[in-house]
DNA sequence: GCTTTACGATACGGAACCGTTCCGTATCGT
DNA sequence: ACGATACGGAACGGTTCCGTATCGTAAAGC
């Protein structure tokens, strides 16, 4: 007997290992080769899994790849919090190049300029990526709202969006180095006066 | 007689509009469908010239496109001079989005996204497209201080970056509108701010 | 007019890739 | 044990593209 139909399969029941191998394997492919150059066979070849295999779960290539996307954990927010906003800022910097500088910045760079001519790729897109660890900053922001550091009248929304915006322009357009002590001078020089200017 | 020896052909001399036309199809083309998927085949019938004129000229793909691309004027700065900074700014980003937006934009996109993977196209891409235009914000920045409107201590090169690299995020990453309001927010809430705040 | 080169059109070999299909085997539930 | 299904491996046809080759024509210098 069977108390839930969806799952009383006959015959051997697919080995969902497989489905994390393949997801998985693809994200490598990408990585390495872009999404456009990225093929099925590279695909099965790095899962150890054959293509047949690959095509019984999915019907083509983009949801593939679609599927891959969305299992991924690209942009895991670690949790800050140092007590006080310029160390936050600093903190959260640090760690957003340290992402966007390995393999998933790659990764990332490659699906989001491919997106532009892929509508269905573009849906399959998690908003993670996109806002690319907006929350985050926001609830540093947040906090020192609330310790008196900022005016609660600053425009944080603006004050978060700049924040992922030059570093991936630092890393994916000019590629000029994003050390520590540039992360610095773009907290102390902009993100804390423009915190504090903006009261009404 | 030929007093050039470089210039005595003997036989039909090439037809120097067709190098034009080649490069300007490939443009065109990359717009389409991006670097990756851009053939020969398609610049050829574009242009309206047949592949062994194009393999005549340049032995393979990459460097037919990376000629197309030095060719190319990308990032074509206008001559903005409002007369004050705030106004400046606001003239600057309004032709900056007007531009990412576009074709351009587009090229600019797919082929930053491909150069990380192919250097030799890397070394194609002129310094144009990379520093997105920071001589003309400099310059704006520059009258800015003459004006004294600014501190000359200001962090110039800093400031200059903002610009570009929030614009290509909203743009390319976060596909959220960039209207003029938007860019008046970050002028007056960011730029103007952050560039008194700096004074020792 | 002859030679030489450029040109468009077209065909070609080679390679890569997609998506499908077959086989024989492995593994599940009953 | 048995049926049903998943699996890896391999092959296939169809498509696309690159880079080369061929052919007849057009345009230049001699």
């Amino acid at each position: 007997m069977c108390p839930v139909k969806a799952l009383c399969h006959k015959g051997r029941p697919r080995d969902s290992k497989r489905e994390a191998a393949i997801a998985e394997s693809a994200i490598s492919v990408i990585q390495e080769v872009g999404y456009e150059r990225t093929t099925i066979e590279a695909i099965a070849l790095k899962a150890g899994v054959s293509k047949a295999t690959i095509y019984r779960r999915w019907k083509n290539k983009a949801e593939v790849i679609a599927h891959a996307i969305s299992q991924h954990a690209f942009c895991e927010s670690p949790a800050i919090d140092a007590g006080n906003l310029r160390d936050d800022l600093v903190e959260l910097l640090v760690a957003k190049v340290k992402l966007l500088k390995g393999p998933d910045g790659a990764v990332i760079a490659s699906i989001m300029s491919a997106a532009k001519l892929d509508p269905d790729l573009a849906k399959a897109i998690p908003h993670s990526i996109r806002d690319g660890g907006k929350d985050v900053h926001e609830a540093i922001l947040d906090r020192a709202i609330v310790r008196g550091e900022i005016s609660p009248d600053a425009n944080l929304e603006l004050l978060a969006e700049i924040v992922p915006a030059i570093m991936t322009y630092r890393i994916f357009m000019s590629q000029q180095p994003v050390n520590r002590k540039f992360i610095e001078l773009l907290v102390d020089d902009v993100l804390i006066p423009s915190s504090q200017k903006n009261n009404k």
